[in-house]
DNA sequence: CGATAAAACTTTAAGCTTAAAATATATCGC
DNA sequence: GCGATATATTTTAAGCTTAAAGTTTTATCG
């Protein structure tokens, strides 16, 4: 389908090598250094002062304004995690009282998961504090830098859907 | 010790409640995105074409280039995880004859661990696919691109830095 | 010197995560 | 309707990850 586009320069293919990819090496170290220090201080945080785990959240905030909920299958998507993990972190979230489930009627392989009003109240007061950190994180940076970073990043993203899509394929 | 001069702005105190920081929310989602969806495909690489794991290949990557080897705390510093997850990779890679771990000659609670030579013939294969994997992900993005979101992920590192300082010493 | 604190590492318990296999149900093509 | 195939979810085994507590050794300082 694809043409391919992105394969090695006809350089690199002469010489038999790869050619001199450092500066995408280093970005994606960056990347991923940004991510894990942010990670790492909002699951310190949300420890802290709610006790509660990253996952947890990650899991009610796909929940949050979807009242009828969704299937295990929309949420492992969503969150891009497995199916297997989705299903023992809604087990541990029902067993809390945050969350409900509920066969389908139409189809009885799925399960619907929705929040309990227990489980509203309590993403509510979480998802205040944790916008909250998430703007105090990125606090040195003017509004033009943010928008900036928003449109790279969704550059970004394109690029690799379209490599991961080019792998996956053919 | 500091003015926190980041600390919310009067507006937002006299109303009570914080301000509209959903820019900067989207901003941490976006990049957890492109984060998981790059470390995801990695991952899935690493095995099929390697049958390794991300964090023993992360683990080796700090290794290279350091032919003494460094101890357990630098390395679990620098992998910025904990120190027990750091015992039990070492100990999976020396079992694989990857790593090798000798005590420190002047502290006796210390222990250097460096590659061996099959840990450092196989990590230079994997390395080098590595870094053309990463190439492509990017692939689509120019190289001034690729430099504006090195310079933009800097000075967010670098907020998210004095952030955190400024929550855990006060 | 000796007590006390700090540092390096390991251990433990719990939870997270994945890949792969298994189960149950639904859909499709004939 | 039936057989093949696909989908939704669960289960399993292994490994990753963390926080907290524990062990040993080193540094500090009065």
């Amino acid at each position: 389908m694809s043409a391919e586009p992105h394969a090695l320069d006809s350089e690199s293919r002469a010489r038999g090598d790869h050619a001199d990819h450092k500066a995408e090496l280093r970005l994606w170290l960056r990347l991923l250094t940004c991510t894990t220090m942010i990670e790492t201080e909002i699951r310190r945080r949300m420890r802290e002062r709610f006790d509660i785990t990253l996952p947890r959240f990650d899991l009610m905030a796909q929940l949050e304004r979807v009242p009828d909920g969704m299937t295990l299958g929309e949420l492992s998507r969503r969150m891009m995690v497995s199916n297997g993990n989705v299903t023992g972190l809604v087990d541990r979230l029902v067993a809390e009282g945050l969350l409900q489930r509920r066969q389908s009627d139409t189809d009885r392989r799925a399960h619907y998961v929705s929040l309990t009003e227990a489980g509203r109240r309590s993403f509510a007061a979480m998802a205040a504090e944790h916008e909250d950190w998430v703007a105090d994180l990125f606090a040195d940076l003017g509004p033009g830098e943010v928008a900036s970073l928003m449109s790279l990043l969704g550059a970004a993203k394109r690029s690799v859907q379209r490599s991961v899509r080019n792998a996956v394929e053919p």
